[in-house]
DNA sequence: GATGAATGAGGCTTCATTCAT
DNA sequence: TATGAATGAAGCCTCATTCAT
């Protein structure tokens, strides 16, 4: 009669407390038994549940995937079927800071992504995480282009997309260290002017969209 | 009769080690003994130049916006006066790689991105460097608009030139961890073609830049 | 009804996980985790089944001293009742590598007169089983002694057991440790010209049982 | 001006303070923090002249073969040219206890044995020095040969060496755990009985060394 | 009996910093 | 200025042992 494993649970425990002790101190600066405290469970406990401190950044890395493909689908279902308002949703889900927003995962995600310069498994979960909003972007682009609704080239769908995801990257890195750099409530706007530029967004439809 | 100090220089040297062993461990990564090694120099000569760590990261995140606005300067004066080839100039001089192409400062700056979350310090170093690349936008904005080159609201043009920084800083960050990403050569363009949209810069004069 | 009780088993299986693990990892670096994997059987159960870590020693120091006697019986069985061929017998069945040889229990030996310094329940064991080597040599000695086959002052007997005991031991620590240093094949020869030099064997005998 | 280097002390110091602590609880109880105790210094400096534990040992080996090889250089140097009376004082050096035994370094080598199992530097430099004692042995009996003392065959030379070690090395074991077993000086004589019976000494010249 | 989670101590190692020379 | 030894505080991880189920 073995007690039902919590592993899974156990595991999420630890990596939300990681995020939660790295948004404050970084990667490094979240210890072991900082780790543990946090999550309130013994010291000893998350080597148990996590071959290492590294293992726990993966796992803490794919929460905060997963949390934001979630509201990504959340916020994009909402914009039904036309191309133009999910590319402006894509936008506000990243910029529009609101109720929603989430200066945690925002600090920690800027950590991930210095870890990925050094660790591989990290950098391939910050890169995929990256990609999986890219290919968003590029079927909204093609389901936009198919439907006349956006006038770019095939070719240029994918260095369009890249280029959306590199500004509300960049954004989130201003936002975190030199908020005042942006003036209140522009990020949005500007990036939404800009992907409807390469989107080849009629001016028109760009307007009535802000 | 003492010696001439040669402080100067040593605190120099010391902070480009830093910059070396950051660009592949990250600053926790690099200590006092790493740098020393690098700097050619004994380890206890470290802490009679600085302070403490936190000291050599400020100088050499002093020294790598010290070099960035060399570097920059140098390109922008050769685009003579012309603000439109001023802001094509600004752009590749952040994206397009080439031989002065510097994948250590690069991995130093995103690093110092994340430092600069937990730090004041550093985050007023970096928060400078980005604000005066901003200025220095939005200084070519001002003349651009005066000339009727550019035709954007002044109320816009901060917004405009946050934008810009945006994108570039966040290119840095795909180029350090997503290259596959960016379609290779794709990024100076996009920022372009993004740059001057927002700029309002006739789309003549906008395909004659590229 | 309750389920029969498997302890002794379960002890045995355990005990016997210890000295595979600690033929190659020590004592040491058998972790119950180990143990308890090698036995396959879960961590917890090990302490149900074990006061301690020590106590699994002690049971596999036991169980190792058994195996060894039960091997000595069956072969100085085979021996008859002559006290030279016994002699030559207990010598073989020490160093004559074979078949039956078996790498793992002599680690462990070696390892188990490691922990015989500093744990007294251990030397006892260890002693112990050194003691029963040694009777059993004195036991031939007497027998041969008064069959006039052997011709050593009964004074000497303890002594010449010993040195008999201490010569095996030694060779064990060499095979494990040096074995280039032992010419192929000849330790057996060499333990038993000694033994037999020490015991008084005539030249004529002792030539006849090489 | 640079403080001279004591690097070569504090080695020579940490090593002999893992001995002592080693010889009362073995390799693995024999913490960083005791060992720096037992040295006098503070633990981080053990790591500042020691890559890793296993470097001390290493050391600790090196410096135990040496203070023997030392012993024994001294100890034979007294037997003259005598063959005979260096076999004796051979075994004498490794067996008589009395004013110089040395308890501590006993326990250390059955230690250093042990570890030898699964350290293959530590082997290394146990074997050098089983191989050391050997080769000595082998001399011994060389000269003895030519100089007609001995009588035994050219080809059995290397492995009587090896037989006179391996009673030694045994002795040492029974020594440190079933002293007991040993009749009180019996020790040194029944290994001469043993070895001068293997090297072919005249048992008139056998009773003569007694 | 059996399971696997939980605990907390302790070990090795790294490191920023200080100090004697 | 410069050197390299010295210090002591963490940090990551392992582990024997205990406990709830």
């Amino acid at each position: 009669m073995p007690r039902p494993s919590n592993t899974a649970e156990r595991r999420a425990q630890i990596a939300r407390a990681l995020l939660k002790i790295m948004a404050e101190r970084g990667y490094e600066g979240a210890s072991i038994g900082a780790i543990a405290a946090a999550a309130h469970i013994a010291p000893g406990l998350v080597h148990y549940h996590f071959e290492s401190k590294r293992e726990i950044l993966l796992a803490a890395v794919a929460l905060l995937a997963q949390d934001h493909r979630d509201r990504l689908d959340r916020l994009l279902a909402a914009a039904g079927d036309d191309p133009a308002a999910e590319l402006r949703a894509f936008i506000d889900a990243h910029l529009r800071v609101g109720a929603q927003a989430d200066p945690e995962a925002l600090a920690c995600w800027i950590c991930v992504g210095g870890e990925a310069l050094r660790d591989d498994g990290v950098r391939e979960a910050f890169a995929g995480a990256l990609e999986g909003a890219v290919q968003r972007l590029v079927a909204i682009a093609r389901r936009g282009a198919r439907a006349r609704v956006f006038s770019l080239p095939r070719a240029e769908i994918d260095a369009a997309a890249a280029a959306v995801v590199a500004t509300l990257q960049g954004y989130f890195v201003l936002a975190a260290t030199a908020r005042h750099l942006i003036p209140p409530g522009s990020a949005a706007d500007a990036a939404w002017a800009m992907a409807s530029g390469l989107f080849g967004l009629s001016p028109a439809t760009r307007r009535a969209s802000r």
